[in-house]
DNA sequence: GCGACAG
DNA sequence: ATCTTGTCGC
C-alpha cells in the first residue's frame, strides 16, 4: 500500500490516501505504441513554457544506459554555481518498451522515474539526454517527464528529431533556430569550437532564451552540458557491470566458452 | 511507395 | 543505444 506517513507539501489527500504528486500525475507505462501516442496527445495540454522556478541553486542531469534488455539510470544533482555533485541516484531494471523515435519516454522514462524518487536533494531544474519540445508532437522526453514530476526540464539532445535549422557558425556559443511548421521550438547550439552542435529545446516550465543559457552555463570543457556527462559516464559504468556479470554467467555463456569448460 | 528517425 | 583502436584535425 503507498501510504506515506507524513503528509507535507508535496503530497495531496485524496479519499483517505495519500499521494505524492508523482503518483497523482502518473498514468499507465505497459501500452501499445498507439496508446502512448494517445497519452502524449492529452499530456502535450499540460505544458507551460514559461520559467516556473526559483533561484536556480542545484541543477540534475538525467540519462539511461542499455545492455542488451537491461538499463541503468542516473540522476545526478550538482550546485549550479560550481558545478559540484550535491547528490545521486542509480535503479536499473529491464526494457518493457522498445525504441521509436518519438516515443522515446515510454522505453526511458518508468526507470527515470524511479531514479528521481530516490533522490535526497530535488533539483530546481533538470537537464535531459533527449528533446524537450522539439518533438513531432511537441512532447519529448524533457518535456513529458517534466509534466509529470512538475518540475523545470531542459531538452539537451546529441542529434535533431524534427525541425529545420542552418548549421551555426564555428565559434563556441553560436546558434541557429530550430523550426518547426514556421515556430521556433528550440536552438541548435555549437558548445565548443568547431565541434557537431548540440539540440536545446525547453521541456517544462522553461523558456527557450532561459534553457540556452542554463545549458551554456553548465558546458564548461566539453561538447555536452557537466549534469548530462556526469549521469552518462555513470549509466555506463553501472552497464558495464551486466556485462561482466553476463560474461561469468553459465546461461548465457557462448558456445565456444561453454565447450571449453565443461571439458 | 520512399526516406527520416532523440536513445 | 551499442560494438571498438588508432588516428586525423584543431
Amino acid at each position: 500500500m503507498p501510504f506515506i506517513a507524513l503528509p507535507c507539501d508535496e503530497c495531496v489527500k485524496i479519499g483517505g490516501d495519500v499521494r505524492s504528486k508523482e503518483e497523482k500525475n502518473m498514468h499507465r507505462w505497459d501500452v501499445t505504441p498507439r496508446e502512448a501516442l494517445r497519452i502524449q496527445e492529452e499530456l502535450r495540454e499540460r505544458v507551460l513554457l514559461q520559467n516556473r522556478f526559483k533561484k536556480i541553486g542545484t541543477v540534475a542531469g538525467a540519462d539511461v544506459s542499455f545492455f542488451e534488455d537491461e538499463v541503468a539510470a542516473v540522476v545526478a544533482v550538482f550546485d549550479y554555481e560550481t558545478l559540484e555533485l550535491v547528490d545521486e541516484t542509480v535503479v536499473t531494471s529491464s526494457c518493457t518498451f522498445p525504441y521509436i523515435p518519438g516515443l522515446l519516454t515510454f522505453l526511458e522514462g518508468p526507470v527515470l522515474i524511479q531514479a528521481f524518487e530516490k533522490l535526497t536533494h530535488q533539483p530546481d531544474v533538470i537537464i535531459f539526454d533527449g528533446q524537450g519540445i522539439a518533438h513531432p508532437r511537441g512532447i519529448g522526453i524533457a518535456t513529458h517527464l517534466g509534466v509529470l514530476l512538475e518540475r523545470a526540464t531542459i531538452g539537451c539532445a546529441k542529434a535533431r528529431l524534427v525541425g529545420e535549422y542552418r548549421e551555426p557558425q564555428r565559434e563556441k556559443g553560436s546558434l541557429a533556430a530550430l523550426t518547426l511548421k514556421s515556430t521556433t521550438v528550440g536552438a541548435v547550439v555549437r558548445t565548443r569550437y568547431g565541434v557537431k552542435p548540440i539540440f536545446v529545446s525547453p521541456g517544462h516550465f522553461m523558456n527557450i532564451t532561459s534553457a540556452i543559457e542554463i545549458i551554456m552555463n553548465c558546458c564548461t570543457r566539453y561538447r555536452l552540458p557537466e549534469p548530462i556527462r556526469w549521469a552518462h559516464h555513470r549509466a555506463r559504468q553501472c552497464v558495464s557491470h551486466f556485462r561482466k556479470d553476463e560474461k561469468g554467467g553459465f546461461s548465457r555463456m557462448k558456445p565456444k566458452q561453454a565447450v571449453r569448460g565443461l571439458g
